[in-house]
DNA sequence: CCATAAAAGGGGAACGTTACCACAAAATTT
DNA sequence: AAATTTTGTGGTAACGTTCCCCTTTTATGG
């Protein structure tokens, strides 16, 4: 009895993946040659890199991230760190970001972090993905997250971090901020100002709060008591020292919050208690995001440039990446800049 | 003459990764049976397990990514394609995600395609690290793309997508969002309605836009030559519309805007004009994002639960994912709710 | 015209895993 | 008690690149 030989001959259940192996073949060159020209690595022949080119269009040719990691050690991939994407601040980062690193054919693996409870978990990913680079806009880095870091030899890049970390950095001279702010409040005539803060203890709410512990202290004005309250960075929490600031008695004349996330909700909060902003209370923020101009009334704030942020950040990072910058950490530092808007006025001048 | 015999004996200068091969060793075992302890692939005794978790938290291994994806063919990476991922319904998206993902111990690539411009691009990096799957939240996918998305059998779910689409879909109902709205609008007594609307001709855009022409129909009301203007889906789009429309005359008594961020630029841009929301002109959104509930006036706006979305989402994707679910693509309807704020009211009656 | 250098290309060993197979011992069935 | 299955384990060949070293060809200079 005659066996039947297969059932199914050509018996391709999985679409084969192209290899730098066929694209080799197609083009008549060795595999090493092929790989010299993608990764421009060595020369190559004007006719041999166009028959290669040929062939990686034809073939529809698409390299393997894994395979390059692996073997050389390094990926183009790097990683985002944000306390928080839903701050614009943050977005605005991440969305410059990617597009710069597109530019350089890198991949962006976005963390967020969740206002840092998780960072560590983001260091174990960036290594697990030979990650070529950091960034890291974390609200607050513990010690042992630093030491882990230099000891990946990853380059780091912190943004709006602060200069005593032991790799590159980009951020705002620490406590300038909110010390603007108040300066801007106090040279209006407030005496009795509030500050909102955000998450406390993290490193960016200690500098903030110090710039209006600064502004206040060089003014000869004494902090109340129940003048400062911080809570955290988002809306909500905002929405929260409104309603707080507006049941005090007396209520300050004019609130600084530590962003303007927190300075929006807390707009909100206020005017719903029929406190009129500015003509009760004065209210500034800090990061100018886009709803800062179009909120009613419009949000006094300080520019705090996640743009300029994003591109120096970048730009370090491959310079280290790169190695074409060795040496001792450096930080560039973004100016802030005060914007009047309608969220501030003088105080009404006491009956 | 003796010759000095190294200068420097432990000369090392790259930081050795520690490997499977080590932890083996460490715990007196097999590479594969390392390999099969961290993968949960196979069965491993109580005891040499115990030992092997000794072995990985002394020598702090971390697995390579990138030899696990070239082995398995697969990696435990999700590549999530926003328009933009400064609009909070779509960076809500994303924190949504990545914490979803994070319980999975799958890492996030984020790419922004910049109202889809680059969506190609993204689906070449997403075969080129063997991504595990792809949450396309674009606002339009061409046919090319879907195409080659099919072809390279990486399972696909689109966000806010239509259920046309080759694969599983969470979407709303089409063009309900904007229907609900402008009904509402009609019911107050509303008769001359604009609609400022997104990037033109994307899916989005032409669904939100087909809602309000099925309302006004449906209500026997004709749309006035000048009543729509397409522009696109951002707060400075907004506020050029917001130009737009104060300056037509006579002046529509109510704009239904395609999402929340072009209505709150659309808010800013009339006030500044002097026009008066609700009482000359009312507004709705769509999205019901964080800072339409604090806006002055607060958004009439409707809900787009961005949690609901990347929920459904990744249990979907993964269900592809992990194989429990084969078969035709499904899809998810998330509804919608018009939630009534403070920018809408009653037209004028005419004098 | 030879010596030398530079350009262009090829061969093969890694990189760190997992998949697959083989096999021994223990548990279960017949 | 033999036959079978289950459980636990180890060996080894991939996966698709890049890197290192070597050979061949072409250009350069004296």
């Amino acid at each position: 009895m005659k066996r039947v030989p297969e059932m199914l001959p050509e018996d391709k259940k999985q679409s084969r993946r192209i290899t730098i192996r066929e694209v080799a073949r197609e083009a008549n060159v060795s595999i090493s040659t092929v790989s010299r020209y993608l990764s421009r690595s060595g020369c190559v022949d004007k006719n041999t890199a166009d028959r290669i080119a040929v062939a990686v269009r034809k073939l529809h040719y698409v390299p393997s991230i894994a395979a390059q990691s692996l073997r050389s050690r390094a990926s183009k991939i790097v990683l985002l760190v944000v306390p928080d994407i839903c701050n614009p601040f943050y977005s605005q980062i991440a969305k410059t970001v990617q597009s710069l690193l597109d530019e350089k054919d890198y991949v962006m693996t976005l963390y967020d972090s969740n206002e840092s409870l998780q960072e560590q978990a983001s260091i174990k990913i960036a290594q697990q993905m030979y990650a070529s680079g950091v960034l890291l806009a974390s609200i607050d880095i513990k010690e042992a997250t630093i030491k882990q870091l230099i000891a990946s030899n990853i380059p780091v890049v912190g943004l709006n971090a602060y200069q005593e970390y032991p790799f590159d950095t980009v951020h705002v001279h620490g406590s300038e901020g909110t010390y603007l702010a108040v300066k801007h409040l106090i040279m209006l005539g407030h005496m009795c100002i509030g500050f909102a803060g955000g998450t406390p203890h993290s490193m960016i709410e200690r500098s903030r709060k110090e710039g209006y512990q600064r502004a206040m202290g060089e003014a000869k004005l004494t902090i109340g008591p129940k003048w400062i309250l911080e809570k955290g960075f988002s809306q909500s929490d905002g929405y929260e020292l409104g309603r707080y600031f507006s049941k005090l008695t007396p209520m300050p004349t004019a609130v600084c919050c530590a962003n303007d996330q927190i300075a929006l909700g807390l707009l909100a909060a206020m005017q719903e208690r029929g406190v009129h902003i500015p003509e009760q209370v004065s209210v500034t923020g800090m990061d100018d995001i886009p709803y800062s101009r179009i909120s009613n009334p419009s949000l006094t704030s300080v520019t705090n440039d996640s743009v300029s942020f994003a591109r120096e950040g970048v730009k370090m990072l491959f310079e280290r990446i790169e190695g074409t910058v060795t040496g001792p950490p450096r930080d560039v530092i973004v100016r802030h800049e005060l914007i009047l808007r309608a969220s501030v006025s003088r105080p009404l001048t006491i009956a």
